[in-house]
RNA sequence: GUCCGUGUAGCUCAAUUGGAUAGAGCGUCGGCCUCCGAAGCCGAAGGUUGCAGGUUCGAGUCCUGCCACGGACGCCA
């Protein structure tokens, strides 16, 4: 084995410089294969303790029934002569820990590597594609929180997956088909609606409508009986359910029809679906979300595949009968999955299973990810498990295929309960949304009053623009910032300071990176390749923090969370204040120290910039 | 009843997947603008990580049992 040399070193990461001559030196040591050792090297959690620490003796040491400390320290000797072209010489602490320092001229050779437009961002060699189920709206029915965090969440991650050169194929499986449309539908036709004329509000109300008219009222007759009401009103109540059932079976022959392709039908059904998608796009549009309706997949997509998936469960022998309906049962758990009615229909489960089918089979993704409500955890722990008993777990190229669903949490009001209107309705998203911007522009306004403000001297029409963006972005960041499965409470307050990890805040720090180059009339595209120093520890901190945004993507396409990336940020945002704070740039003694400071905040503000637009939150260059 | 989540500072949340003294923001208290955007920075106070055991060099993280809250549980989606 030859001896790392000064050019490798430059060429590459020096993570996995170090990586790599821990690897090696774990091998020798305690004869092992090199492949096998994970090295455990992370950032410093201290700056005391040095730039990265690595925590692979430890673990390695309780496997071999040695002392970490010892091991460490062989570790390091066998080391030696790899790492001393990276760091100075590693020291031993703690239980086994071993602390590494980066070499100055490393340090800035990292920096200048990913000074380009991949900012140590490395291509997922994957070649196959990703499939994303997100959004999810249903017809006729306004949006609400829930489709949010879905459609937010999803073309996040989509974004990231992107970023790292994978094709991303966005589903949108929309709620298009089925009883509760077929309601929609006889209930506006019933009412004579001009379908060509249909607005949203109209869908809405015929939705609640229909709802309310096919709701048999069994609980109501059962308690009247019980608690021995009056004759009037338990008639009342019988009449009450025979109109209901009336209209539920009028429903029900609207849907057969349907189902068997009634052109009229059909085209009628077809306005419904148009009438929700252009609200729908207009609030993607709002939102800065990257899906159109050429996306769409929704339930209806899937309907002549149904009877298909069904049989493939009969034919391999997985489903059986029970009390007339078609189910998969499952060795762990009690409850099994309903893919066929007891009267021959189709459940969602069987959907679903379709849409699996598709997605793998015809789509050839290897990665299926659901961005659906955490309350559909048992039903997607169900179906996975269904689609993988049949084999749709393999792409028909043979790729394993990961199924996996991101779970998210309920929005809750103030009151911790989940989000209503005073009145006791569901808070659609329009309204939210219509808040969100509306904050955003009287607090940029607010700010552009001050004569001293940089944005002074904007139009109304720039300021509005800058308020939407920094509105929506307030409201995508605080979605994407925590635990996606934890509740989390729509406060519009918390979300729109400008204060702590908020989306304002990012934005700001970027604003601020940015005006440090129009004050000096400087075009960070033209700047010269002059030499980067880090001399300050601010500037080293910096360096650091930038060189940590590969991993961070890395790491969010891994485990699907983007509030790492939301911490990530806030880290580096916070980090280059103190920076700021501490270094100047525009005024430095230097000419040399100038250009070296001048290129860290240009790569700090493309990072940046980068990382809200892999959040799908833009970045004014004022605000 | 069965199964699945969640529980961390007064409040809202982190914790690099088992690593060093559990970290931020808000709020409270105290510093820093004749100086590149103070929407900022620096510091202080604030903790039995729901409770009780266990596993080991080491536990917020893993195991067992409780407690609290939420959710899902056959022909709706």
């Amino acid at each position: 084995m030859s001896q790392t040399t000064a050019s490798q070193v430059r060429a590459e990461d020096p993570v996995a410089s170090i990586e790599r001559a821990l690897r090696r030196a774990a091998a020798e040591v305690l004869n092992l294969e090199a492949g096998s050792i994970d090295p455990h090297v992370r950032p410093a959690q201290n700056p005391q303790f040095g730039d990265f620490q690595a925590n692979l003796a430890m673990p390695l040491a309780k496997q071999a029934g040695l002392k970490p400390r010892d091991l460490a320290q062989q570790l390091v000797d066998a080391a030696a002569d790899d790492l001393a072209a990276v760091v100075e010489p590693p020291e031993v602490a703690g239980p086994g820990f071993i602390n590494l320092r980066l070499k100055p001229d490393v340090l800035a050779a990292a920096v200048e590597s990913i000074d380009n437009n991949r900012l140590g961002i490395e291509p997922d060699p994957q070649a196959s594609p990703i499939a994303i189920d997100l959004c999810g709206v249903n017809v006729a029915k306004q949006m609400h929180v829930g489709h949010l965090r879905s459609t937010i969440i999803g073309d996040g991650l989509a974004r990231v997956f992107e970023r790292r050169g994978r094709t991303v194929l966005r589903q949108n499986h929309l709620g298009d088909w089925g009883l509760p449309i077929a309601m929609v539908l006889h209930q506006l036709r019933a009412a004579g609606v001009d379908l060509d004329r249909l607005e949203l509000t109209d869908l809405d109300r015929a939705y609640r409508d229909a709802q309310l008219a096919g709701k048999a009222d069994s609980k109501g007759l059962e308690a009247a009986d019980r608690l021995h009401a009056g004759p009037h009103r338990v008639a009342e109540l019988e009449a009450q359910n025979a109109s209901a059932a009336e209209a539920m079976e009028a429903a029900r022959m609207t849907l057969v029809k349907l189902q068997q392709g009634d052109p009229e039908l059909v085209a009628d059904w077809q306005k419904l679906i148009d009438c929700t998608m252009r609200a729908v796009e207009e609030m993607l549009e709002l939102l800065n979300v990257h899906m159109t309706a050429e996306h769409n997949r929704g339930e209806s997509f899937y309907r002549d595949r149904l009877a298909d998936v069904v049989d493939a469960f009969v034919r391999e022998g997985i489903s059986e009968e029970d009390e007339g309906a078609l189910v998969v049962r499952f060795d762990d758990r009690d409850r099994p999955l309903l893919i066929r009615k007891s009267d021959g229909g189709f459940l969602y489960a069987t959907t679903d299973l379709a849409a699996v089918r598709y997605r793998t089979q015809e789509l050839g993704a290897s990665r299926v990810i659901y961005v659906v409500d955490a309350r559909q955890r048992d039903h997607f722990r169900d179906v996975f498990d269904a689609a993988r008993r049949i084999g749709w777990d393999v792409t028909p190229d043979g790729t394993p295929v990961e199924l996996v669903h991101v779970p998210f949490g309920a929005v809750l009001g103030t009151d911790k309960r989940p989000l209503k209107t005073r009145s006791g309705e569901n808070v659609t998203l329009m309204s939210l949304l219509n808040e969100a911007v509306e904050r955003g522009t009287s607090e940029v306004k607010r700010r552009a009053a001050d004569p001293e403000a940089p944005t002074h001297d904007m139009t109304a029409d720039e300021l509005d623009a800058i308020g939407r963006a920094v509105g929506i972005g307030a409201v995508k960041y605080a979605d994407m910032s925590n635990d996606l499965v934890r509740d989390y409470v729509f406060d519009m307050d918390r979300m729109i300071a400008f204060e702590g990890n908020t989306g304002p805040y990012i934005q700001y720090a970027h604003a601020r990176i940015n005006s440090i180059f129009q004050r000096g009339g400087i075009d960070p595209a033209a700047l010269a390749d002059g030499p980067l120093m880090m001399t300050e520890p601010a500037e080293k901190q910096l360096a650091l923090a930038l060189l940590r945004y590969g991993a961070t993507i890395e790491q969010v396409a891994s485990t699907l969370e983007p509030h790492r990336l939301c911490s990530y940020l806030y880290e580096l945002a916070n980090t280059y204040s103190a920076f700021y704070q501490q270094c100047p740039v525009l005024k430095a003694e230097r000419e040399d120290v100038r250009m070296s400071r001048l290129r860290l905040c240009d790569l700090t503000r493309r990072v940046i910039a980068d990382g809200l637009d892999l959040l799908g939150i833009d970045a004014p260059p004022r605000m």
